[in-house]
DNA sequence: GATAGAATACCTACTGGACGGTATGCGCCC
DNA sequence: GGGCGCATACCGTCCAGTAGGTATTCTATC
């Protein structure tokens, strides 16, 4: 383990250079020389931890599922942990170049349709166990379809944090994803649910 | 005019094979080679009508603009105009090749951010002004953001879309569609507004 | 309504550069 | 001293774009 102390650091290098360069330019613009400079490190290195640009990608790609498992839920009510997840997610976005890099990588469609289905499906299972519980603790509206509700859920962050991105670069992704919760909730949970939900982004824990 | 009919011809065949391979490929991804292939036409005849692989993304983008402005709203109250657009736009992304490639320009940032801004723009303006219609109808509850509601429709479409193409090949678009009004309209519009909507898709007219 | 010639529309062959990937060799730590 | 970790130089391929020539169609003049 020790020896590896050097190797273990370039390959970090590396993954997060990649992982900026393929959320800024997307897969095929982006180049192994801009990956390289980024890092600090020469084809060779790189080449000795990845064999080939899509191994690359995909291990990026991998950050996403790193972060939901290393993501904890709060303690309080499912709805409001789902609402919580949101922001969490959203403030990944915002700060974490795994996170984004992975993001659009799972996007952009074409090359790897796999792997990008495994990550969706990722979110998807997530949200639905959330609802899930939620529905188990008579917050939501009764005849909710829930694998429904996962998609459009999991759809509209994936699109309000798309569009955030383009017009404003994930500035005011926070408030948008206040929006979205705010117009969403009528619809999925019952009133006496919904008036002790913060909708708003609450302290971090 | 009738000596640039065949012109026409060639660049109409040329405008639709990129949209394609802009659809299927990305931007980046895409070759000309691919390009002039499904067109059925060489590069002297590509390069004449248009001067580069931007240009011929730009013609393809332009797409978008062409099929708002052909849209004509239905005749019913604004809210149903909306969802009716939702549903028109959804089956303009399964079928019209312009409109699929136009789209994944449009969200693939990168190379173009000018015209990709006011694409979206375009579309949230639209969005909007049905909603200000819509309040001016009494259809939707006091105090709704008009902005902030056409971001998240916005958004919430284009995610909804975009998650449908890859996990489906946009093959149940029309009924992730109808399960987002389904969860989006009690929180946009009034009850007794809700009652004369129909939120799934109606005949078209 | 034939003819010249001038745009318009298109074709073919080519080029320079960049990109992903490899081969080979060298130092450094166990 | 042996293999792990890395450096450098190189290769074949592919791609966007161009140069220069050819066909096609319109216009003008008679």
């Amino acid at each position: 383990m020790a020896r590896q102390a050097r190797a273990l650091a370039t390959r970090q290098a590396v993954l997060l250079a990649a992982a900026e360069v393929f959320d800024e330019r997307g897969y095929a613009a982006a180049t192994m020389s801009e990956i390289l400079d980024r890092a600090g490190v020469t084809k060779g290195a790189l080449y000795f931890h990845f064999h080939s640009k899509e191994e690359l990608a995909l291990a990026v790609i991998e950050g996403q599922g790193a972060w939901i498992a290393s993501w904890e839920p709060s303690s309080d009510s499912p709805m409001q942990t789902l609402i919580d997840l949101a922001y969490a997610f959203a403030h990944a976005l915002q700060e974490d170049p795994l996170v984004r890099g992975s993001i659009r990588l799972t996007i952009e469609h074409g090359s790897f349709t796999q792997p990008q289905i495994a990550a969706y499906q990722g979110w998807m299972d997530l949200v639905r166990e959330l609802l899930q519980r939620a529905r188990d603790a008579g917050e939501l509206h009764p005849g909710i379809d829930l694998a429904a509700a996962s998609g459009v859920i999991t759809g509209a962050v994936t699109g309000i944090q798309l569009s955030s991105q383009v017009l404003a670069d994930r500035r005011d992704l926070i408030q948008r994803i206040a929006h979205l919760w705010t117009l969403l909730l009528p619809g999925l949970v019952q009133p006496h649910a919904l008036a002790r939900l913060s909708v708003a982004e609450r302290a971090a824990s």
